[in-house]
DNA sequence: CGGAATCCTGACAGATACTG
DNA sequence: CAGTATCTGTCAGGATTCCG
């Protein structure tokens, strides 16, 4: 617990009570929220983080995503710089996609959050559980 | 671009195509996503980690978000440990929610994230300006 | 003040069928 | 194979009202 909190001092200043400038101010927690906040964005670009896919492998990867969804979020990511996409005119079409440099520098930071959900899970759900089983206290 | 990409290799391991289980494997990206990956949660725990907020201190912090979403997503960080709520019977009821000791481990990786948005914030709105100007390049 | 309950709408997302 | 198009149901979430 160090290094890098300086952005929760920067955050604050967008929630400070005078800065009441009914905002056209900017806030960069919207901004990460808007391009891997979805269902599907971060398992996504974990797929990616290793090789290339073509879209049938991302189908088979991911498993329970819908060609229509699959579509939608890889053109969202393909928009904001974070993939890319390549066309190989073979006879039947091939796609390939594959992690933008831009996608690459945002391994660490998500790689580091997955690394807190696989500490911390037995810990959210032994909370879950007891805040489900106690919910003001069951009388029987 | 080194450290902690561990995680990486671990989830590779749930998408392995000889991995189709038909999975009752867990996967901790679903967690994650499960946790915080909503719309308020993240805004939520950053203006916590500064320090407690009453209720309507939070409806103020926040602005946008109704009292009905303000109410559920407490709900929801608190029965997963990452926050918590402290009743004050006082004569119009006050209560406070605090980061519980779960949540702040949370701060670093989420803070991490942050500042890779503070970062390439510019990159990202320009990939996307450039991609809706050039949507296969216009014509006329 | 800090909620809970109810109603209502539209955006999201699944299923299906068609195309280059 | 890699999508697009349409149609439809679901449900998140806003507005409003009531309660302790």
């Amino acid at each position: 617990m160090s290094t890098a909190l300086s952005a929760i001092e920067r955050f604050s200043r967008y929630q400070s009570d005078d800065a009441q400038s009914v905002e056209p101010v900017h806030c960069p927690v919207r901004d990460v929220l808007d391009c891997i906040g979805d269902k599907w964005s971060i398992l996504m670009i974990m797929t990616l983080a290793t090789r290339p896919h073509r879209f049938s492998e991302l189908r088979r990867a991911i498993r329970d995503i819908s060609k229509r969804m699959l579509t939608q979020t890889l053109r969202d990511l393909e928009r904001d710089g974070l993939i890319t996409r390549h066309v190989f005119p073979t006879k039947p079409p091939s796609v390939e996609y594959r992690l933008a440099p831009l996608g690459q520098t945002l391994l660490e930071p998500m790689a580091n959050l997955i690394d807190w959900a696989d500490r911390r899970y037995s810990e959210i759900h032994a909370a879950r559980a007891s805040y489900d089983g106690a919910p003001g206290d069951v009388p029987r």
